[in-house]
DNA sequence: GCCTTACTACGAAACTTTTCGTAAATAAAT
DNA sequence: ATTTATTTACGAAAAGTTTCGTAGTAAGGC
């Protein structure tokens, strides 16, 4: 089994969609693209056939209108695509990444106590 | 003063080049680009000449060979382009994309205690 | 059954990014 | 002085991504 390639970000935006909504139609995709921006149906519908030639999206074709559902979860998604960002935004440090990260925003107190404990726990690690 | 755009990946790799070494020569940047992967000559000439035209180096045509230099900080840059990422790959939440980045990382000691400063500071921010 | 609508498949155009060949000019070497 | 090497400028090909038009086919409404 090759590894999926990394997705578009055309194609990523479908992969959101179908994240948060679960399996659905083209149809279904299109119009949620077009509450952002306007996009031709039959651009959807040759992303998404192109999506599923990669792999990286399956589809059940049983009825006429198919259903695409991903084939990869978002953590695992962004994972790959954080590692390639690492590498070529901050060549390959990711705690400088942190740091800007954390830099400019707004967080909640539980949003911090969620690092704090996470970076409390890698110190345990350390030792 | 039009805001610089975002720069492409190949872009990147060359204003890093720069960052890292100070004011270079065409010939300088493809030498340093070729310890990396085989790139032509004329390629990397023409890359530099179009991140003149957006603005991302300035040039200094004083003497025939040209000496170019970054128009951007590493740092402005890199900002730019993980505003583009956390929306695109993380929607929006940089929180997500910054546990997913800590996560497999392994961090020295003097790394962690800096991030935890900075989460400190804002969780006093906050109150 | 016939017409309208909805869907997929396919191909190609449009746009962006990357690559490189060729020509012209300048400098260096012999 | 002539040749050789180095550099810039330019244009266009190649590759990757996004966009959409057209055709064919199945389904639904009348």
């Amino acid at each position: 089994m090759k590894p999926l390639p990394r997705p578009t970000e055309s194609e990523l935006a479908i992969l959101q969609i179908l994240w948060e909504n679960g399996p659905s139609t083209v149809r279904f995709v299109n119009e949620t693209l077009n509450q952002e921006r306007e996009v031709g149906y039959t651009t959807t519908l040759k992303l998404m056939q192109i999506m599923a030639e990669k792999g990286l999206v399956l589809r059940n074709t049983a009825s006429r209108t198919h259903i695409y559902r991903p084939a990869i979860s978002e953590p695992e998604t962004q994972r790959g695509l954080l590692d390639k960002f690492v590498d070529t935004a901050f060549r390959g440090s990711a705690i400088k990444l942190v740091m800007q990260a954390l830099g400019p925003h707004k967080a909640s107190k539980e949003e911090l106590a969620a690092i704090k404990a996470m970076i409390e726990a890698k110190e345990k690690d350390n030792q």
